[in-house]
DNA sequence: ATAGCACGCTTTTGAC
DNA sequence: GTCAAAAGCGTGCTAT
């Protein structure tokens, strides 16, 4: 006989147990119906969820996983001639030279050929951007660019400057700044199933 | 009656049919094996199995569809400031002005402020090389600068131009040409757990 | 330029959905880690998580869904000669009757031919259980039965008879009562692995 | 320096292995069209696919492990009170007695209360089937009583009788055996959806 | 202690 | 769009 308040029997520890689960299970359940809103919200505004689940599970990695991820991919994708124009990261390169050794970035010694730290000058105007230093100020830059009307591909800092990615950060983010639709550059077209084979 | 060798009964046509699937299911757990050895050798010889896996997914992507998805994700991540100092790619930057205008790439006039097209002088020795016009040129240079030992970041294409991605390939391939063991560059390190949250 | 308290730039409101999906996920995986704990915990008592799996599954199932999928399943494997000495069951019986007429079951008046409404009585005391009458007599037999020691096959309730079930389910629900170690009957059998194809 | 017909350099490898595994995943992709061809023409012939599915697990698991798992279903069941009627089966009647000692079937000699080895005479005509003595005979009375048109429900054997499985395989096997139209017993109705939880 | 193995969970892909 | 099946992935044993 059960003694009562002991839920001594197997019996009722098992009906205990899958009872809990289940319950756990409701309360999951309901989480992802929430997810699924909320996605499903993102989605009526306009934004890619397949793009914002990548980006979520980007979020997710810490920023090293993330660089050895990336270098990893270069690394291979040279290997089989996939890079596309893309140049070689930072880190697939410090991967390359042994690891250890410092990857002689921009600012290394031998001849920084392209990178400056100086703004460039606009050829047409001759006007130059006051040396903006920091990589904040290059985002704010962008933002105003944005505002101002001027094409993206103004961007006054050379190719491998953190502050033309932050540039180009404020100028996406002034893009859509003022509560409008969201721009078409931000959709994805409905028909780029099939262009030809990468391989 | 059943009819010989007529099929006619409910049943043994129901038995057909599962036998058939059965074959079938039989077949495709034996190429699901086989590529599970592929994969195992593959991981034996030092490659990452989770990077093929990722490079075949992106090899099934058309070149448009890849495109696309690289544009959304840059823009996305701008917008997030995740760009992390990779500039925005030629297909962000073309959805960022509307689709339709050229992107201005590096042979825009307004100014080329960085790439050009002719190759770069290195800096210690005031050696150039010979004007490699052709991206092929490019990548078997990246090939002997890797057999003489020179570092990878001797490149001498600016960011931007595709003839440094060849090179980067080149210098890649090469790197591992003589058949000898994997450089640890290629594998991953083992406790890139949690280096600092990126959230 | 973005408004205060107004979440008016894409950017932010694109930010904003992922960092509440981010949280919710947080959530989910919380529940999900509370659920492993109380499998890894019903595991430490020796139940069998696959089989609780499974019957939380059944349990998900309305009855009259499990009805009709184990009539179904009845009929296709009376038709493959799988019913391996399992009669046929009551739903099935009355799918194959056209669905509408009654089943005909223990109580048909053509006959009942095994199962009748009175105990049995045992054949070697010659002593009769007194009527009883309800399925929750049944069980409280079955339980008693489990507290005697006599064994499980000495339920008097003939086959067909959902008595019978209730019998059986007291004894097996009695024999664990006294809160001791889980009865090896509980308990899966490490190398059952493969005794002989179905085919 | 690579060396003509040695897959020496690593990219060459990678290479490799990637084509490898893409050519297999093509095979299987191929069988796994196959495989869906054959599900949808036995669904345009009006079997369940889900059934189909179902059976097919079954059929994959060796009669020990599928012995071995609906017992503990069983047992587990039994202890939850969802036998819902349909008793004990021999397997977990064994389990329940200690695993060595026989199942004491049918067959015991404490009473044999409902299975008989005798066929059961028909109370309406008096007249009793000839004493067929192997489930094979029951299942060929079993198709013979298809084609009589008489009702599933006549099936003569009691309960726990093999050949009372082995006349029902007989009728359903019969029922459908002039390569008619499926009769409606094998369709799923299609609103069975929800009508009472379980819980 | 470490390496191989198997289990269960998650995610993604395909079917309906 | 919803759903289930399958494959990849991490993890926990186990056996050496």
């Amino acid at each position: 006989m059960t003694t009562p308040g002991h839920n001594s029997s197997v019996g009722d520890r098992l009906l205990s147990h899958i009872q809990a689960i289940e319950a756990l299970l409701e309360q999951k359940k309901e989480i992802a119906d929430e997810i699924s809103a909320r996605k499903a919200q993102a989605k009526g505004e306009g934004f890619d969820v397949k793009i914002i689940n990548q980006l979520i599970k980007e979020r997710a990695m810490s920023a090293a996983e993330r660089a050895e991820w990336q270098a990893l991919l270069d690394i291979y994708r040279a290997a089989l001639g996939m890079l596309d124009g893309t140049p070689l990261g930072d880190f697939a390169k410090k991967r390359m030279m042994g690891e250890d050794e410092e990857p002689a970035t921009k600012a290394d010694a031998d001849g920084e050929p392209v990178a400056t730290d100086d703004p460039i000058a606009d050829p047409e105007t001759g006007e130059v951007d006051e040396p903006a230093s920091t990589v904040e100020d290059a985002r704010a830059q962008g933002r105003e660019a944005a505002r101002s009307g001027v094409s993206i591909v103004k961007n006054p800092w050379p190719y491998g400057d953190p502050r033309r990615a932050a540039w180009d950060e404020g100028y996406c983010a002034e893009s859509g700044t003022d509560g409008m639709e969201l721009p078409p550059a931000w959709r994805r077209k409905k028909d780029s199933k099939k262009g030809g084979g990468a391989e």
